[in-house]
DNA sequence: CCGGTGCTTGACACATATGTGACATATACT
DNA sequence: AGTATATGTCACATATGTGTCAAGCACCGG
């Protein structure tokens, strides 16, 4: 069962990166434009996580969060708080109102991800895998391993991105504009062939021990993992 | 390549609330605010679906409707109809001029997201799907892959463009200035001819384990894909 | 059965995409 | 500071895909 993240955000833009990001990693997403909204989804189905804009129309996100911590039924339903202000006061008011994290936009689409697999990480273990197996690779994302036919691995950190990337989705190609945006972060410009670079690294470093090439290059298209 | 919705209705707060809703679900889409305007935007370019408001001003939109099914370009084009009146003479008239499926305003958003899918799935399963299978052909457009019979073929970028446009229509004959224009793009010159030579490796990929030709050549039209 | 038109297909020159070693910086650790 | 490790780019070699042509085949109407 997929982990469900609901998005309180009323900027549209926004509010579709969230959503394309997380599904990419396996979440579940539903979006509230407004703080009505946010509230009313909220009764129809508990998520497992909420990312509250802290200016949303009509209800604010500060007074959402309020109204969630005082329903039993979602007291403890992690929030991470989006907002454009960084004030410490706000801050500080924020995780006074029982916020997990907070996060101030503009936000690297990267450190937000690691975010909510850290607050769901420690809210509800069981939601998160934290070591991922396919074919003869495993990858371990609590001690930053990766191991395989059980021989360690040593990876770069951009390469055990990478590699956690491709991980997510299996025998997906990804273009290298997708995996600049999802490895690297939607803010930072590197060249779109310095993925071919990391690739080549990730692949000498799968391939060190023997075995054959894991990721698959589709011409004119990206790189996937082979699925097995 | 995202499904083309026209969205004829001259209330331009229905309009706009169907136009977000529908972009934010990966559609692109295009408003028509009267009858006139529907049937000249239908002329520039056929959309993938038509939402059309019964009572439009100019022409109304069963008359609108009525065209669509004369034009044979746009005989099968899947049209929903929104309509204020609950009349169920009305609901049976607008299935008997061809409407595909009828919505009375005012409507749950995601109940319309939900018939527009079905319709979509119902007349052109390549749309939505990112796997379509027809016969013993399988598209898969997340990994990239084709396979017949259970056997992975390989095919180059064009060749698996063209498999992927002939699949959203199968059966249908594509002359090879309609396939210059969908799958290499109408601002590109090339020879008509160069398409008889992708339809060969195609073919010569596609039967590669033996199967038998799936693709039609009608002489002096252009190529179909074999509907089954 | 013949001629003509349209289609198929191998060859090939050219274009484009990818793989990879080298290198100059950047960053982290001692 | 000094060392080790990582990173992003480039340049060039290689691999792969593309468009065109032309010879030969298939089909159709007479």
């Amino acid at each position: 069962m997929k982990p469900f993240v609901l998005i309180a955000e009323d900027e549209k833009a926004v509010a579709e990166l969230l959503r394309y990001n997380l599904e990419r990693e396996g979440y579940e997403t539903a979006v509230a434009p407004d703080g009505d909204e946010a509230m009313i989804q909220l009764d129809e189905r508990v998520p497992d996580l909420v990312l509250l804009d802290w200016m949303l129309p009509k209800v604010p996100g500060i007074e959402v969060c309020r109204r969630i911590r005082s329903k039993p039924e979602t007291a403890n339903l992690p929030v991470i708080m989006l907002t454009a202000r960084t004030e410490e006061a706000d801050r500080i008011r924020g995780l006074d109102t029982g916020a997990d994290d907070y996060v101030t936009k503009p936000f690297s689409t990267t450190e937000l991800m690691a975010r909510v697999r850290a607050v769901l990480r420690r809210i509800r273990p069981a939601l998160i895998e934290d070591k991922v197996v396919v074919g003869d690779i495993v990858v371990d994302r609590t001690t930053h391993t990766v191991t395989r036919n059980g021989e360690g691995i040593h990876l770069g950190p951009t390469e055990f991105r990478l590699l956690d990337y491709f991980i997510q989705h299996p025998g997906r190609v990804f273009s290298r504009e997708q995996l600049l945006d999802g490895v690297w972060g939607s803010d930072v410009y590197v060249e779109a062939r310095t993925v071919d670079v990391h690739v080549g690294r990730l692949r000498k470093a799968l391939m060190s021990n023997g075995g054959d090439d894991p990721i698959r290059t589709v011409r004119s298209a990206g790189y996937s993992l082979r699925a097995n």
